[in-house]
DNA sequence: CTGAAAGCGCTTACAG
DNA sequence: CTGAAAGCGCTTACAG
């Protein structure tokens, strides 16, 4: 019997389970764009994780607005995954903001399991990315190699994500004296066109140097060095700069990229742990560690 | 009655549905590691074709191992997939390869359909990278531009994919009187760092200088160019360096990569395209348009 | 054209 | 402990 299904390659029917059950073996990540390595390295994580236990992971682009978010979310409904993994970060007005928590708990009270992997911005476990401890090491580490004074490259979208590391860089230059220009930098997309632009305008502002850039990713970083080249400066030796998330394959650049490893693929693969876990009264927040890279792109001063 | 199912958020039950539909609306992918950029490409130009036909991507990692891929694809028959589709290379005895066809065969029989996005090797629809024309391309290009001998940068595994870009390299070579240093080189990990050591190895070797180094994939390019670098050399200026692909950001290497692109993302779009397509009796091929992209680290000689 | 019934391949509660 | 029946939420073929 059993050896007659094997022989004929019999494989049970997932659908017709769940059909029963109630739940698919899968887990729906919802990720901006499968390309951008920090999210490749969370799927990545989240995969690893979900395949031991025999769950299969779908990959949903969304934009970061919230609309198009609850979009997708309505459709994955539909697919009774056993858990939705929300990544990024959101913006859309109140009223979507509303819309999306209603979607959410429609598709909870069917028994499904939401986490979050990324910022600490939704009433949901939530695997979340260090970025404000981040800053601050980043900035700590920085400010004990003799940096006095610095610059940030931010976005034009405003998100929990930012204000985070914002945060972070703020408190930590306090305590260590190190002095902030904010005021000089626009706000530019978040690329590395946005990098580039940021920082070519500040350089080229008559503003009073500063000895170092920071930006909000790895990306933007990468565009501010190349606008310090353009300007012909030696990054490092003139001015140093720094990125966020550790992303960037460090050996490729010249000079080596100084960024904040956010340990991305655990928290993906938490996102998964947290998702098979019995939900619980109260909300499960998992904090990871953040650890500060420092490279050539930001060398000791003096 | 409808107003009702939308007041209380009715999404219908898409596994009861595939049970009497008998598949699910789910695309799954087959992929090696989803870091790789390679992968993600395909991977995103396949979730965007997917969406507007409401299909779910789902990705499952396989080792370029056949027999890992069988097991990968067992799994993947219980959920009733409406397509399969296969990535990459691989390598396994002819029964693995035998296991392979077996399991595939069964699949269809189930009504699912099965699309190659990678090399043609396997008899199905395939949407093929075009490596041989990719690497004709990039030798052609290179010769005119007075490049006239070269040494080239294999794996250790050997693969249709490896072979179709070898013969487009020896092609090319002859064609357009390049000589081809072939037994100098030691085959190496699809790593940078088999890059690096494969490059270091032939530049110690005091074999007779080549023109250009040309590497099977981008990753192993930037491992020889930092060899080149490490020998005191000037990448571009006493030696050129080409790469495969066309993945890696090209502003954040210095200098640029010379390397080929190969349309990853219409690949992905396509496998999509083709695996939506009702079955046919002959295989469809479909090939796509390779680009050299030239750069810095090949300037023109003399 | 409409509506009730049968069937898809499972799981689970229940009778024997 | 085993095995037949009911039920999961759909689709589809069929009777009215």
């Amino acid at each position: 019997m059993l050896e007659t299904a094997e022989r004929l390659g019999y494989r049970p029917n997932t659908s017709a389970r769940a059909t029963t059950t109630g739940s698919t073996p899968t887990i729906a990540m919802l990720v901006s764009d499968i390309r951008d390595p920090y999210n490749a390295q969370l799927v990545h994580g989240a995969i690893q994780q979900a395949r031991p236990s025999g769950l299969m992971v779908t990959i949903s682009g969304t934009e970061h607005v919230i609309d198009d978010e609850v979009r997708v979310i309505r459709m994955l409904r539909s697919q009774r995954p056993r858990a939705m993994v929300l990544t990024g970060t959101r913006s859309g007005s109140a009223s979507s903001r509303v819309a999306l928590l209603r979607e959410l708990e429609l598709y909870e009270q069917d028994g499904g399991r939401i986490v979050v992997a990324g910022d600490d911005e939704l009433p949901f476990d939530t695997a979340a990315v260090p970025r404000r401890e981040g800053a601050r090491k980043l900035v700590a580490a920085l400010a004990g190699m003799g940096y006095r004074s610095m610059a940030l490259i931010t976005p034009d979208v405003d998100s929990t994500g930012v204000r985070e590391w914002e945060t972070g860089v703020l408190e930590a230059a306090r305590e260590h004296e190190v002095r902030v220009d904010r005021a000089s930098m626009v706000r530019v997309p978040t690329s590395r066109e946005g990098g580039y632009s940021a920082a070519s305008g500040y350089l080229s502002s008559g503003r009073e140097r500063v000895d170092a850039l920071l930006a909000v990713t790895d990306a933007m970083a990468l565009g501010a060095m190349s606008a310090v080249r353009h300007a012909g400066m030696v990054v490092g030796q003139d001015i140093g700069v720094a990125g966020f998330d550790d992303v960037v394959d460090a050996d490729d650049v010249t000079p080596g990229l100084t960024s904040v490893d956010l340990s991305l693929e655990s928290i993906g693969r938490t996102a998964v742990d947290l998702a098979l876990q019995e939900p619980d009264a109260h909300r499960r927040l998992v904090v990871f560690e953040a650890r500060a890279v420092l490279r050539d792109s930001t060398p000791a001063r003096r």
